[in-house]
DNA sequence: CGCACCACAATTTTT
DNA sequence: TTGTGGTGCG
């Protein structure tokens, strides 16, 4: 029974920790005191997540569970309930009840870079303790609890990670070994097979005794191919992606110790976007909350657009049934768009079946209607755009004001052609990443042999790369011997005259293992960076670069500096200076975190990359049907709904204007195409609408398709207008020369200074007043200028 | 062994 | 249309 003085004290505690938190709505701050136990926070778009996971650990580091908690500290008297009102230092005393060490709370997010943003806002916030927070990302996680607990499975705490293309060819090979047809057990299916069955945690072994149980001859193939793979990560002491998530739950599950240790480390686990858990990850979040059963997780169910690969929106949507006194906080005040946008977003999203059902609501004006432009082609799609930005920027607009979203990476072609014509600097995030490129893959592979030489795989990316005359044949025979002999490749090399079968080659192998213990050698004395600059030398490998002499060569072999600058930025920050510190950290990194905000740029990327940004104007591209929503997403109603969840996605990035923007016609993978506008566009109330150039009886009209009446498919469907007749771009009226004087929409007053020939148009330079001298098409300029 | 040519396929992406 | 991977020839 509590008494009245325990009533009074409680409340005076909850007030003065409240006041910390009053810049917050009453759900934000309701989201960062319910500090005890499971909780759900149903984060809308834009309605300040991010704040509210940064002040629930400020609250947690600063008061521990004292907002949460009936408990009464010790000696709790009238004197400390005066403090708690009075508040300053004495108060701040009373009030904190067992404050959380920051080593004790684990914040798990999807990307390096938002854990990098978690950890920034922490530091900025709450100064050095704030960076002792584990913030950070599944995978990262699991590789510094295994780089504590490797050793129990069998494998060195230095354990590799094999990358997506390490794990590929890995599997060619095994696919290969064991004889069986690359086109029926193509390795990317047999990959995501086991991808899939250690989401379902069966291993190997336990793989393979089903399938032969069932006795389906094709399942048992891909049971052995499953085991080799496991068996030739475990020999060459790698972990793939998922294994790292996979090893850490087992562990957790069946080492008692193991467990019990991890379970008193972390007193708070939040976890973010966990819409886009998949099941491991799931079981991973509630082992390691399992010691306290304080799990928070954030997420929203209308955000997840990953299942693709692997996400499972149940997480989400049963949190309640999984942990029974759950408690759930929605947050719906959205402080990003304008009501038209809300609306249109709301709208779109209401006709998707499964979800938790959530409104966004905003205290901000109605603001501009949504436009919706339907351009001829792609080409005058991309030039709508283009024309539209310039026109802003004339205005006064910032380029990185402006987003382009579309549904593929391969849509970006056309619009990056039309930015260079028009002269706008513009930034492609996404598409081939940094360290997926071949000749990053290479020097990281020399790096990884030389940190460690065992590694066979990296060993046969470099072994003739430089060309050093050692063929495919020479490798596959001294795999084999490895493999008979049981060394690893390199010793085989080293000893290459001991193998008569090498003949030909047994030279040039010992002078490349050589080489390579030279350079094992160097490793010892100098730093990462120095050796990547000897590496590079005594290779070729940046001499090949430079011979070649080409403009992709040239890219090369700035990106192999940009890998330095990487390396030094690396030992700079962490304070490793380490090279398998750096090759460690590096198999988790992605680029993403190259997107560089002070750059005055316009952003191109698809609408899954663009998530969890927000950008003044937005403008969604391609909004036709087959290509938003995708082919293959209609006719399948649960495809259907993630490519709808993606729309609003796409939707909820846009600040204060949003553009949706199709083409009658448009050219997909070398065939022409008519297709329809896109149905999310006609579920988006025409009051927040203002066409622009939309042909009358314009639109997509019939959703039978989609509600399931559609047993068979329909006759030939008529597209709903006439393709449009070819036009010929129409040249420029005025005629331009050298000396003239302009005034472009953009760029202001210039001066043509250069006119040059090229393909049936002119590229020239106008001496702008403003910004100085710039290229552009004659063309395409000539429609957003004029002659002075 | 290295290069050139042809067939083929082709969302979305992080770790 | 573009890029990649496999095959065949010099």
């Amino acid at each position: 029974m509590t008494t009245d003085f325990e009533q009074r004290f409680l409340e005076a505690r909850r007030a003065f920790v409240r006041r910390d938190f009053e810049k917050l709505n009453d759900r934000q701050q309701e989201a960062v005191l319910a500090t005890e136990g499971p909780l759900l926070i149903l984060a809308g778009a834009g309605s300040g997540k991010t704040t509210v996971l940064i002040h629930r650990i400020a609250n947690l580091l600063k008061y521990g569970r004292a907002s949460d908690s009936d408990e009464l500290p010790e000696g709790a008297d009238e004197a400390m309930l005066a403090a708690l009102k009075e508040g300053g230092e004495r108060g701040l005393a009373a009030a904190r009840l067992d404050p959380v060490e920051p080593w004790r709370i684990l914040a798990i997010t999807f990307t390096n870079k938002a854990a990098g943003e978690l950890k920034e806002r922490l530091t900025r916030m709450l100064g050095e303790e704030g960076g002792d927070v584990w913030a950070c990302t599944f995978h990262s996680a699991c590789v510094r609890i295994l780089r504590r607990e490797a050793e129990r499975l069998g494998f060195p705490s230095s354990f590799t990670i094999y990358d997506t293309s390490d794990v590929k060819s890995l599997m060619k090979h095994v696919v290969k070994d064991l004889n069986l047809d690359e086109k029926s057990f193509a390795p990317p299916m047999l990959l995501g097979e086991i991808s899939r069955a250690k989401d379902a945690q069966i291993d190997a072994q336990e793989y393979l005794r089903r399938a032969r149980e069932s006795g389906d001859v094709r399942r048992i193939r891909i049971g052995e191919v499953y085991v080799e793979y496991m068996r030739r990560l475990f020999a060459a002491g790698a972990m793939d992606f998922d294994d790292l998530i996979a090893y850490t739950v087992r562990l957790l599950q069946q080492d008692e110790e193991v467990r019990r240790y991890w379970q008193r480390r972390f007193r708070y686990v939040l976890i973010d976007e966990y819409q886009d858990t998949n099941h491991l990850q799931y079981l991973l979040s509630s082992l390691l909350a399992g010691g306290t059963g304080n799990i928070c997780v954030v997420g929203d169910d209308d955000q997840s657009i990953y299942k693709f690969r692997g996400a499972t929106i149940e997480n989400i949507l049963s949190f309640e049934t999984e942990y029974k006194n759950a408690r759930v906080i929605r947050l719906e005040q959205n402080y990003r768009s304008t009501g038209h946008i809300l609306d249109a977003a709301n709208s779109v999203i209401r006709n998707n079946l499964g979800r938790k059902g959530k409104e966004l609501w905003t205290k901000k004006d109605r603001g501009d209607p949504i436009r919706l432009y339907v351009a001829d082609n792609e080409h005058e799609e991309a030039q709508y755009v283009a024309s539209t930005i310039l026109a802003a920027y004339g205005r006064g607009a910032n380029w990185r004001d402006h987003a382009i979203l579309y549904r593929m990476n391969a849509q970006s072609n056309q619009l990056e052609m039309s930015f260079k014509r028009n002269g706008i600097p513009y930034r492609i995030i996404g598409g081939t990443r940094f360290f997926d490129r071949a000749e990053i893959k290479d020097v990281l592979a020399y790096l990884c042999v030389i940190a460690a030489p065992t590694d066979d795989l990296r060993l046969a990316r470099i072994i003739n790369n430089p060309p050093r005359g050692i063929g495919a044949r020479s490798v596959e025979l001294a795999q084999e011997l490895a493999q008979r002999e049981g060394l690893c490749l390199m010793e085989v090399l080293r000893r290459a005259d001991a193998f008569p079968e090498l003949s030909r080659a047994s030279l040039k192998m010992r002078q490349f293992a050589a080489l390579m213990d030279g350079l094992s050698e160097s490793a010892k004395e100098l730093q990462p960076d120095a050796l990547l600059d000897e590496l590079l030398e005594k290779t070729g490998y940046l001499r090949m670069l430079e011979e070649k002499n080409t403009v992709e060569d040239t890219a090369r072999a700035e990106n192999v500096r940009e890998l330095k600058t990487g390396i030094l930025s690396y030992m700079k920050e962490s304070g490793d200076q380490t090279l398998e510190g750096y090759l460690a950290d590096v198999a988790l990194y992605s680029d993403i975190d190259n997107y560089d905000r002070d750059a005055d740029c316009v952003v191109m990327m698809t609408m899954h990359s663009a998530k969890g940004l927000e950008f003044p104007t937005v403008f969604i591209v391609g909004m036709e049907e087959t290509v938003f929503p995708g082919i293959r997403s209609i006719g399948e109603p649960e495809e259907m709904e993630e490519e709808r969840r993606l729309c609003y996605v796409a939707i909820t990035r846009a600040m204060r204007e949003l553009y949706l923007v199709c083409a009658r016609q448009r050219m997909i993978f070398g065939r022409t195409t008519a297709n329809r506008v896109s149905r999310f566009v006609d579920e988006i109330p025409e009051t927040c609408l203002e066409k622009k150039n939309v042909p009358k009886g314009f639109g997509y009209h019939d959703r039978r398709e989609e509600l399931g009446f559609l047993s068979r498919p329909p006759a030939a469907k008529p597209p709903a207008y006439a393709p449009a007749p070819p036009k010929k771009k129409p040249a420029p009226s005025v005629t331009y020369e050298v000396g003239d004087q302009v005034r472009h929409k953009a760029f202001g007053k210039g001066r043509l200074v250069k006119m040059m020939p090229m393909g049936g148009d002119f590229l020239i330079e106008i001496d702008f007043e403003a910004i100085g001298v710039k290229k552009l098409m004659l063309r395409v300029a000539a429609m957003n200028m004029e002659k002075l």
